[in-house]
Formats: C-alpha cells, structure tokens, sequence
DNA sequence: AACTGCAATATTATATGATATTTTCGCTTT
DNA sequence: AAAGCGAAAATATCATATAATATTGCAGTT
C-alpha cells in the first residue's frame, strides 16, 4: 500500500527515460512509434503523451510531422550542460548552506554516509550496483542544495542532473577514489557553513567529472 | 511554401500557453479535458499531450489521476523566477557581450531600436498594443543574450522569461520611462562591451520590475 | 437534528484502436 | 541527374471504452 498505482503514462515516462540516461536507446535513434509500443506495452497516445514530456524536458527531440528521435550527444552539449549545472548548483548550494537548519544537517549526514559506503565498494571492484550508487550520488548531490528555498531552482537543477547523468553513463567508467575524496571535501565545507568553499570545491568536482568525461568520448 | 502548416497540437499549445501567460486561464482552476475541448477545439489526446508539455515546463499542474490545473502564482514563486532569471540572464550577457560578433550587434541595434519606438508609443498613452510591446521586449532581452553560445542556456531562460512575463501581465501595470531607460543603458553597455557593467544594469532592472510587480499583488 | 460510514451513481481521467493526413521512398519519365 | 508520380509507412487526430475519482443519498449512530 502507501504509494499511488502507476498509471501507463507515468511508468512508461519512467522507463523511456530511464532508457535514455542509462544509453539502452541510442541518440539519434528514431522512436517510431508502432515499434516502441510493442517495446513499452502501450497504445500511441500514450506514448506520445510521454513523447511530447520527454521532449519538453530535451531527452527526446519532437520534429513536427515526422517523428520523435532521442536526443543526440555532442561534447558541446555535454560542456554547456555542465557548465549550468556549476551555475544553478553552486548558486543553490550557497543559499542552502546559508539557510539549510538541523534537519537539512542530518539529511546531508545521512546522504553522504551512503554515498561513502556505496563508493567503497565501488572501489573494492563492486560495479554490480551502477544504478544504486548513482541514485545515491544524486541524493547526495540534492541533499546539500535541498535547503536553498527554491522549487523552481531545484526543478531545473533535476533535470540537469539527468542530463549530465547521461553523458556520464554513455562512457561509463568510474572516477573512483578521486570523486569520493571530492564528495567528502564539499560535504565538510558545507557542513561547516563554508558556502565559498563548498561552491569552490563543488565547482571543481563537476569540471573534473566533465573532463574525465570528454576524454572517454 | 513558407511556413509549415500547424499542427492541431501545436496550435493548441501555443493558444493554452498564452490564455496561461495573459492570464485569460486564471491561475490555480482546473482544466477539464471535456470542457476545454470544445473551447480549443482539439481532441482529448491531443489535449492532452498539449497539457502534458506544458506541465513539464511548468505552466500546469498534472495531478495524476485527476486532471490538470492552471500552476498557481505566489509571491514566492515570483521571487524565485525573479532571481533565477537573473542569475541564468547576467550569466549569458556576460558571455554573450563576450564573444558577440557584427551579426550580434546588427541585430541587438535593431531590437533595442524597435523596442524603443513601442515605448514611446506606449508612454504617449496607446497601451493597444501591449502584447507587440511585449513581443518587442522579449526580442531585446533575447538579442542581448543570444551570442552567450549555449542553447540549453537560451532555452531555460526563454521558459524563464515567460514565467516571469505571466506575472507581470497579471498585474498589468507599465513602468514607462523608467523601464525604457533601463533598457537603453543596458543596450549601450552592452554595446560597448562592457559585460559587468551591462550586468549589473540587467539585474537592477530585472529586480526593479520584480518589486514593480510584488508592490501590485 | 447532526454526524459518520458506506454503497450506488455520476463525473472525470486514462488508455485504446480506428481513421485521416502527411511524409517517405522507390519507380518512371524527361 | 532531376522532377513527377504513386504505393507504403508513419504520424496526427479522433471517438469510444475502461478505470479511477468525486458526489450523492441513505442508513445507522450519537
């Protein structure tokens, strides 16, 4: 019980999505719609409903008249879409870290346990849980700017998680140890109420994460 | 020849998207899929994936299961979309004044030029054309920015702009002079490259307008 | 009489398959 | 080659069926 049954749409939005960010639809591939019906099990107004979502939020491109395609990838792309996510996130980080009360201290706490634990075993050649640890970078990552006091902030700064998750998982390969001492660095600033700093070094764990990526591309 | 012929969906999308942005949909009242059927003459399903992109972009409400709504307005929101928009917009002044070339210029003098000539218009007394006004003001704020060399840059902050237009609309209120002043330093800072300097106008005026509109909620 | 809980009913949203348009692609002709 | 012409494929739209939610009315209780 507890949670709302899914609707077709919102489980198809959910996949389709998923399979766009973890590279099981390649950019640039067609979505034709009487293919992916079979695929994702529903009817074409659904699938466009999620379609037409999913290209508000740029995964999916929606040319007029003649079809859905997955969004392609470029290094130019990927650079600008890190870029933002340094602008949106660091801004939100400053605010969060100013504002951000008890509550928002032991979420962080919590997050960044699970994340530190996730990445040891990571380190440890454990690649099994790509995808959970992933999700806890990103509780992470959300749990710092969580106290900034903006929706609209936090809805964009989603999206553009996503965004460079994708890029990320495209070239999957892990920065390990360097990433992990970088996450544990911004925690400490952050939790210390250092914004300057927490940004300083939340700034430069997203460049390093763009870089890594780019070379593997 | 010319343009390609509108979609049903497209049409309706543009239409739904104004009667939200002027205010003829009032914030916060539900969207019945039958009734505005008749209204914007299109099908459930098309309406349907209309209300979907536009509730992804953040104009509607979907509620699973049971329906879409007008996004309500607040102060707080206002104040959120204020700042991001400042934020999102001096960061592409910056780079844009940066690497603007002629085809910039050329075309940021003819926007500023012809927003200029509406504001005159409109502070001699003929408010007819508020939405030409508006059209104009976009093209300015549009032109200053559209050398910054990022378009996920200039698509969140076209979204960002609408939102922010939707309130000031809501209030309907002309600052005058003193907006057209605003935008006419900031034309010539950002002429002469000046970036921090065209900046530092920029927010003033977004800001200003800002408390233009919360002073009239 | 007012309140609560439940069942029947009406309303509304969701999902589908069928139809109408439009585009695409191969074939013919110039 | 380029342009013109179908046939086939794909998209856009619609009307309708199904499933969920909201509403109403009624009984039982306070």
């Amino acid at each position: 019980m507890g949670k709302h049954q899914n609707t077709v749409g919102s489980s198809t939005y959910e996949k389709i999505k998923h399979d766009i960010i973890f590279g099981q639809l390649v950019p640039g591939s067609k979505l034709k719609l009487e293919l992916i019906k079979t695929q994702y099990e529903a009817s074409v107004s659904t699938l466009r409903e999620t379609l037409n979502r999913l290209a508000s939020e740029g995964f999916v491109l929606a040319e007029e008249q003649r079809g859905f395609y997955v969004t392609e990838v470029s290094q130019k792309d990927l650079i600008e879409i890190a870029k933002l996510r340094v602008l949106l996130e660091c801004h939100a980080l400053k605010a969060s870290v100013e504002s951000g009360d008890d509550d928002w201290e032991g979420n962080l706490v919590a997050a960044h346990h699970k994340l530190q634990l996730m990445e040891k075993k990571m380190i440890a050649g454990d690649v099994s849980e790509k995808e959970t640890w992933k999700r806890y970078d990103w509780e992470f990552h959300l749990a710092v700017i969580e106290a900034c006091n903006s929706k609209n902030l936090l809805d964009l700064h989603s999206i553009l998680y996503d965004k460079y998750l994708r890029y990320q998982m495209l070239v999957f390969t892990f920065r390990g140890d360097e990433a992990a001492q970088e996450h544990h660095k911004i925690f400490e600033a952050a939790l210390s109420r250092n914004g300057t700093e927490a940004a300083r070094l939340l700034e430069a764990h997203i460049i390093n994460g763009l870089e890594h990526t780019l070379a593997a591309m």
